[in-house]
DNA sequence: CATTATACTGCATGGTTATACAAAATATTC
DNA sequence: GAATATTTTGTATAACCATGCAGTATAATG
């Protein structure tokens, strides 16, 4: 169900200029779909369209085609939540332990994240430091990683 | 001022990991830009600046490169805006009256606009048909590009 | 320089979108 | 297949954003 209706969104915002969600909205009904703003508002999120102002002077719903890049990223957030055991931090340095021999990879993922304050991180075998601006950013960063991979919970962790 | 201001918009988004335009509002008047978050969203819209869930799962601002596209873009608007002089319609076909020779450029430029129920178009040398799915599509488009020409007025049209 | 046109902005607000929560659907495990 | 975990969704609402209008600044014109 929801796979084939991410898949009409995306038909839709093709075909269509599509300016809001409500609108959206009724195209979706039209073909017989049975949703609410809400699903949409989500499958938006999850499928990185974006409301941009379109060339006629119009918003307009468009996938934001860097196919290779998203495609990366997906890849790099698995690869993260692959190989973080768990993130601790001390003034503003946070600490991911990682399993052995992925911590390289796992800092890679991470540098991609674009994460408030970030200065750089170093990694070993099993152990990144990552260095922000203020203990502030540290310490929501390190609640962010700590959610996130709670939420994405692996087989045995 | 406007100039400097979405500079520093450009940057800004760069480097931290906004999710608001509020936020943006602060960040700005942390640097000592004195604005309101309308003109964030105006910036943003003129920008082409989207909103995307970003690689850590938390919605980010973001610029959307295309940069050859988006210049190409405003391009084609230019040319669409000196080349038609007026619209008209009749029934599900828009006609387009443009200056001799530049019906094929306007065309063109036409043809990128993604208007909704586009079915296609033919140029000739001062003339443009476009048809559309149904009439009130074909209206829709025409009061558009009507205030569309008007918005952006020419020197002696 | 006065006049007029154009661009820019804030204020207020209505329209739009994201999300907490609970329920329902779906998948997994024993 | 019952029990349990996970994912997906709707409802209601809070959060967020776009824009009409009016005022101000800036540029063009005579």
């Amino acid at each position: 169900m929801k796979k084939k209706r991410q898949q009409l969104i995306l038909q839709l915002i093709a075909e269509f200029s599509i300016s809001t969600q409500e609108e959206l909205l009724q195209r979706l009904q039209e073909s017989g779909m049975q949703v609410t703003q809400a699903t949409i508002s989500r499958d938006i999120k999850e499928l990185r369209i974006v409301k941009l102002m379109g060339e006629n002077g119009q918003y307009r719903y468009a996938v934001n085609d860097k196919p290779e890049e998203e495609h990366l990223e997906n890849k790099f957030r698995s690869i993260f939540v692959h190989s973080v055991k768990s993130a601790d931090s001390a003034s503003n340095t946070l600490v991911l332990r990682c399993y052995t021999g992925m911590a390289q990879a796992a800092c890679a993922a991470f540098d991609s994240m674009h994460w408030d304050g970030f200065v750089g991180s170093l990694a070993g075998d099993d152990t990144i430091f990552a260095l922000f601006r203020t203990p502030e950013q540290t310490n929501a960063v390190r609640h962010a990683v700590q959610s996130f991979l709670q939420s994405e919970p692996q087989s045995k962790r």
